[in-house]
DNA sequence: CGGTACTTTGACCAAATTCAATCACTGTGG
DNA sequence: CCACAGTGATTGAATTTGGTCAAAGTACCG
């Protein structure tokens, strides 16, 4: 998703959340009333495609994958939302993807209209070019650093101990891949010293720039040589 | 692009704009006033990746195509345009990706915000869903047959003349492929049954529910037998 | 006609998937 | 505290899908 002049900086899904609007939110969590913070156990839907549509939510603290089944065992999982970001938009009044909480979450309803819903709708729409673009044209190794770079939200920093907080099912589902893929490109990157592994779920950035490069294509046969 | 719940029907990108504005546009052609509609031939670029953006255009007459390059002589076509629809979206004041005419194209600029720019938003939004699980989680054949069905815009009927008016190049940087193997997935459809073709420029569908289970990916081994 | 550009076809190749173990962490119970 | 399931991750071998390379074929346009 690091592109040239991808404008989209989403917030690490790592940063903590006001506590107060969090308490608020787990204390109302029965309390189904339109416009109150909605909270999530892990596994739990937030919606499902076919249903009737509800407003966009902003993501207060969690992770929400959303994604489209296929027939099939095949799904495409469309976002990995941390804090900070929005989910559900759908035209025609349906959903048309399934929305699940990957970790505990807490939502708030968006209001209808507004000028932030419409910059939320404008950044969405490029990550998911993005996303179509990686899919489409990047390779398996390329797709993991791009996805380890958009894992690190806007703080690049060497050396960072980056918590895995998605299993491998999901980063291949993201990534159109299959598990074991994403694993030997985990060790791809390891041996070209992009970064390290502590226990199996915990990842240190070593080279930010190689994995820049790598995410971008400029390590592709036909770019330009460097 | 058909999933179960896909809301999204684009006109077909063979619908006539009504003649006194595109007559309008074609006169005014070289006045560059802003919300004066905009006359492009093919090839002709209607934005670059990294200029800044100007607003979103609501397409008349034509094709015009929106891609993403990458190093090398990669690129992934984000969407083929044909009348009625929107492009030009952007966050960050930037555009993100290039748009250029595939046909000689009459194009008006959108007012900032409206009611249908934000429908039109989440259209695109859905769209790019479809584009993402496609790239993501479809077999050639079922990219191709995906194409296909949205080709033929919203009339489906069999035994219609569908005229190509995308080369093989351009179908294939949008379906994530390279030509040759979309050239013999056509060949293969039309073993199947579902098309026939008339020269290399038209096709005729002969079995729309046939390319429709293709399409979804009923025909996938895992999926439900049928 | 002849040249050019695009498409198709064929043979081979490579990246990623599949299938099948094996490994390593976690939590549980002895 | 350690053995031992159980789950998810890794590794390896074989396979498959789609890509690459090269050679026709075919329409189009002068």
């Amino acid at each position: 998703m690091e592109t040239a002049f991808s404008p989209v900086h989403a917030p690490s899904i790592f940063h903590t959340p006001p506590a107060h609007v969090v308490e608020r939110a787990r204390r109302r969590k029965d309390e189904a009333f339109a416009n109150e913070p909605r909270a999530l156990e892990p596994g739990e839907n937030l919606f499902a495609a076919g249903q009737p549509a509800c407003g966009p939510y902003r993501l207060l603290e969690g992770l929400v994958m959303v994604f489209r089944a296929l027939p099939g065992p095949r799904r495409q999982i469309l976002d990995i939302a941390g804090p900070g970001r929005t989910v559900g938009f759908s035209a025609g009044g349906r959903h048309d993807c399934d929305a699940v909480a990957i970790s505990p979450a807490i939502l708030v309803p968006l209001g209808e209209t507004g000028k932030d819903e419409s910059a939320a709708m404008l950044a969405e729409i490029a990550r998911l070019r993005d996303l179509a673009t990686l899919l489409g044209r990047k390779t398996a190794i390329e797709r993991l650093a791009t996805f380890l770079l958009q894992m690190m939200g806007e703080d690049f920093e060497t050396g960072r101990r980056l918590p895995m907080r998605v299993s491998r099912q999901e980063i291949a589902d993201y990534l159109g891949l299959v598990i074991e893929t994403v694993s030997r490109n985990f060790v791809a990157l390891k041996n070209l010293g992009a970064l390290r592994r502590i226990g199996r779920e915990d990842v240190v950035i070593l080279d930010i720039p190689m994995l820049r490069r790598i995410a971008e294509g400029s390590e592709w046969p036909g770019a330009v040589a460097n």
